[in-house]
RNA sequence: GGACGCUUAGCUCAGCUGGUUCAGAGCGCCGCCCUUACAAGGCGGAGGUCGUAGGUUCGAUCCCUACAGCGUCCACCA
């Protein structure tokens, strides 16, 4: 026999059945008439990235969901690719120039991008290698990248439609500025942290009256800007001032006192001044004011700083210049000059810092792009509102109704070199320009003239476009979108995303809406329209992965460093062992706890499964080997290789185990894909390891010992030998998209193989709902129940494994005693029993342990063994048990309006059980009597 | 502040749309075993009034309400 050591070696497997999978090219998809394709794209990693548990979980889900519909017959494509993501990358690489003492404005833009690219080219594919350690099957030979040249096309092609359709606009907008690495940050690049700072409350002068308007600011310099005082539109308190103008002091303007919602009145004096040029929320209430207000009454919006939070020429002269927080010493000490200054209350407040360089954050007015949102929420609300696609668990699909009901404008652009470049060009003007043309010219290249003016001297938009602006085309644009191929039209729409919530929104959605946006004019694989919605979807359904914590339940992040290298575990444990034993600790859902140590549960099954093969192939060498000797037929049928199909097996000499474990198989296969069907992929998990541990292992192989070592002709040990084969390789099937590796390596023992034969591509088992059998698990179940009594009792009594024994049985239903007395060889090998007499009627066996059994008794007669004082405490436990339930359906029965209004069937199982209880209890008493 | 989720054995968690696989698994623990696939194993055992309080129902771990604790997302902190 090859070599066959006793444990499991991952590493083995690992490194022999990668390659072998992937030079037969079992990875790769081709368009294929005959099948249905199957297609996941998977959630581009960064190449700033290294693999995390997170990435081990969602890409293991979907390496499962390939394998297991590769196995069923699909033409199955996973996309693979990476992100460039902008910010991060450009950051990594900023650092790395920080060293050498440059910044990326020292080597100018087409410079750094060089940097960028070449650090992408040597470790942009670090997350890749580390997820071919996984054992994923992606289409390696597809691989993607966002900032490829098709995807490229993609984002120009998409950006240049939208735009075109008004779809996308240009317009002021409040970011969150870094005033010193001059750019915007998303909101998810702000890290918030309390500071203590102050409360100052500042006295505005009311025109015409002597009252004044008490506003509380954190950041009193931004009064400058200040165009309007706020309060409630309910508030009574300030009724009479709305309409009346204050006078801003430090400042010659005069601004109004207007009303809106957003207001507090509970907050200080209840009364908030508006700089909507510097603050989000009053950027919104100037938003809000100048909708619902006439021409004449539109409240400007004054920006007071400049791109380094300096303030600027709209602020009276002395302070023009001035850093802000010089500022604004200056205007609280001229207030307080002024007597203007109410109080001034120590405060703690959050304030928002660059995640790269902790300055504080100012909300700025800037120019910006934006996506025109409505309009393309509408549709892909409507797809997940009614069933087209479909979130797993389904609870997210309000999340995502709430967020696409009250969605905002995306705003796509981003002040960084690293990214698609917005293709905008602006006419510069020349000497010859008479024009004051500022029109925004959208081409895909750089137009040769300004079409408006004629000028020749066009500048391109310096910024880039958002991450997301890439990825939310993945699902078609790896495809070749929006070139018209076979390849687009044949896996477009693709099937499942596996993704986490977190980005439900940033990228999920998006990809909803750009799939309907664009789609319809990929026309299907038989050239004709695609009108459908579940064509133009970009997936049907959704699984929303979990989250991996740590033990101590936060979440893993690089930050806190507490994720635990995949690569590590791999390697400690094999990668099967951290495939299985992740997704099984991962229900839909719901948040894990992971630690390296929980791989031991995988390891240990993975270690089973070998020993259950290498159990198997002993004996098969064996039979060969005896089948030798014998010469004949018999050397013939062992050494025939097993079915590599679905198969059929020979149903001579079929045993009760032998029914029993093809019922258990098929109804295991059964299940296993209703529960894959339905996302439920930890219960699938969970099912066939049970199968394979408790039920082939610990029963099925324990009980076909006995046939294999006996002295039953060869031929028979074959057929029964071979049934096990088959059973196992089933299993194996089953279990592969799981643990792809340990399933491969037993496959390849199992049979002789061909050249290129795998199970990867081996048919999946199909459930034959003829070989589920109820009555013979029924029987099996008596069998099982039977020897566990007997096993409770020797180990109860502390009777070593050594110690054989015989049994007295008594059974009312003769047809129980006749099983026993038929399948004595399992009680032989299972409960160590070397002797089965009947007890006839009032008879007593003296000296005697008992176990009370379904519809009897067993008594295993001690003399001189037995410990008189345990029995008897064994069996009290015992009858107090029996008690306990009898007393609870006893009170049940006893209810008047249980029995009148259950249903007929409930209260006669009850009654059932009442008997059952009953007889069990006397024969339980007069047991402990006899002692 | 809004939305959602979680609370079951010492630990980590299952339990699919109310009544036999309803009280489960793995780890840990206790006892007996190196029985010729596996000590990464086998056999047996102990451990829980299923967060608290109500309600619906003949019947609730499961459905409803409130509360407590934990967590996630979103908004906000003038």
């Amino acid at each position: 026999m090859a070599e066959f050591p006793k444990a499991y070696i991952p590493k083995d497997a690992e490194e022999r059945w990668y390659p072998y999978w992937e030079n037969h090219g079992y990875f790769h998809a081709k368009v294929n008439a005959k099948k249905k394709p199957y297609t996941i794209v998977i959630p581009p990693p960064n190449i700033t990235g290294i693999l995390t548990m997170g990435h081990v979980l969602n890409n293991t889900i979907q390496d499962v969901f390939i394998r297991w519909k590769r196995m069923q017959g699909f033409e199955t494509l996973w996309m693979p690719g990476t992100d460039h993501a902008g910010i991060a990358t450009q950051n990594v690489v900023e650092k790395s120039l920080a060293k050498e003492g440059k910044s990326r404005h020292d080597l100018g833009r087409e410079e750094f991008l060089k940097r960028v690219w070449s650090w992408k080219e040597q470790y942009g594919s670090t997350i890749i290698r580390q997820l071919r350690r996984l054992g994923t099957s992606c289409d390696w030979e597809r691989e993607r990248f966002t900032m490829d040249e098709g995807l490229s096309a993609a984002v120009q092609e998409i950006f240049i439609r939208l735009y075109d359709k008004g779809l996308i606009y240009r317009g002021k907008y409040i970011v969150n500025w870094c005033p010193k690495d001059h750019t915007a940050l998303s909101d998810d690049e702000v890290n918030y942290g309390e500071q203590n700072t102050n409360l100052w409350h500042i006295k505005y002068p009311i025109k015409d009256t002597k009252e004044f308007a008490v506003i509380a600011t954190t950041r009193p310099e931004t009064m400058l800007g200040d165009t309007a005082v706020a309060v409630h539109p309910k508030d009574e308190r300030y009724k009479h001032l709305v309409g009346k103008m204050v006078l801003l002091p430090l400042t010659n303007r005069e601004i109004p006192i207007i009303t809106d919602e957003f207001v507090d009145p509970a907050f200080g004096t209840g009364m908030v001044k508006v700089t909507p040029a510097h603050d989000p929320n009053d950027y919104w209430v100037g938003q809000r004011h100048n909708a619902s207000m006439g021409q004449r009454h539109q409240m400007p919006f004054i920006n007071i700083l400049d791109e380094s939070a300096r303030l600027n020429e709209n602020v009276p002269q002395k302070y023009q210049g001035m850093d802000h927080l010089e500022a604004r010493k200056q205007v609280v000490k001229d207030l307080e000059e002024l007597g203007l200054m109410l109080k001034i209350e120590p405060y703690v407040n959050n304030v928002g810092r660059c995640y790269r360089c902790d300055s504080v954050i100012q909300p700025y007015l800037s120019d910006q792009w934006f996506v025109k949102m409505k309009p393309l929420a509408e549709q892909a609300l409507k797809v997940v509102e009614d069933g087209t696609i479909r979130f797993y668990p389904e609870r997210w699909v309000k999340t995502y109704e709430h967020w696409m009901t009250n969605i905002r404008d995306w705003c796509i652009s981003r002040q960084l070199w690293w990214g698609h470049r917005i293709p905008v060009w602006y006419c510069e003007g020349d000497e010859f320009c008479t024009l004051e043309c500022k029109q925004p010219l959208v081409s895909k290249t750089k137009p040769e003239k300004c079409p408006h003016c004629n000028c020749t001297e066009l500048r391109q938009d310096e910024d880039v476009l958002d991450t997301w602006f890439s990825s939310w085309l993945w699902p078609f644009s790896t495809l070749g979108w929006p070139h018209d191929n076979p390849d687009l039209r044949y896996f477009y729409p693709t099937d499942t995303l596996v993704t986490g919530p977190d980005i439900i929104f940033f990228w999920v959605a998006r990809m909803i809406m750009a799939g309907l946006e664009v789609t319809g004019e990929i026309p299907l694989p038989d050239g004709s329209q695609r009108k459908r919605k579940e064509d133009l979807v970009p997936f049907k359904h959704v699984y929303f992965t979990s989250i991996i914590r740590d033990v101590k339940g936060r979440k893993m992040s690089k930050s806190l460093g507490n994720s635990p290298d995949p690569l590590d575990v791999i390697a400690e444990y094999g990668a099967d062992a951290l495939r299985f034993t992740i997704v099984y600790l991962a229900p839909l859902g719901q948040d894990v706890m992971y630690s390296n140590e929980k791989c031991e549960m995988g390891r240990n099954f993975a270690n089973k499964i070998w020993n259950a093969g290498r159990f198997l192939l002993m004996n098969k060498e064996q039979l060969k080997a005896e089948s030798a000797e014998n010469g004949g037929q018999a050397a013939r049928s062992a050494g025939k290789p097993i079915s590599s199909g679905t198969g059929t097996i020979s149903d001579a000499h079929l045993d009760l185990a032998d029914r029993w474990i093809l019922s258990r198989l098929h109804s295991t296969v059964d299940e296993f894909n209703t529960l894959l069907d339905k996302f439920e992929i930890n219960q699938a998990t969970k099912i066939i390891y049970d199968f394979m541990w408790h039920d082939f292992c610990d029963w099925y192989v324990e009980m076909i010992k006995g046939r294999l070592y006996g002295s039953e002709p060869t031929e028979v040990k074959e057929v029964v030998l071979n049934r096990a084969l088959y059973v196992f390789d089933q299993a194996l099937r089953l279990l592969h998209p799981f643990m792809p590796f340990v399933t491969e390596d037993l496959w390849q023992r199992l049979a002789e193989r061909a050249e290129g034969e795998s199970i990867m591509v081996s048919d999946f088992p199909a459930a034959d709902t003829k070989r589920i059998d109820t009555k013979t698990e029924l029987e099996m179940r008596f069998v099982q129940n039977t020897i566990e009594s007997i096993r409770n009792v020797r180990g109860e009594l502390s009777v070593p494994p050594s110690k054989e024994v015989s049994i007295i049985i008594h059974f009312a239903d003769k047809s129980k005693a006749e099983v026993i007395q038929k399948y004595r060889s399992y009680f032989q090998r299972l409960a160590r029993v070397t002797n089965i007499e009947q007890l006839t009627d009032g008879q007593k066996p003296k000296q005697a342990a008992s176990a009370v059994v379904e519809g009897g008794e067993v008594f295993i007669p001690l003399e001189g063994i037995i410990d008189l004082g345990a029995e008897r405490e064994r069996i009290e436990k015992e009858i107090a048990h029996n008690q306990k339930m009898f007393d609870s359906i006893q009170g049940k029965l006893s209810n008047d309006s249980f029995v009148s209004k259950a249903p007929q069937a409930v209260v006669e199982k009850e009654r059932e059980k009442l008997e059952n209880f009953r007889t069990s209890l006397e024969k339980l008493k007069k047991n402990l009597e006899r002692l």
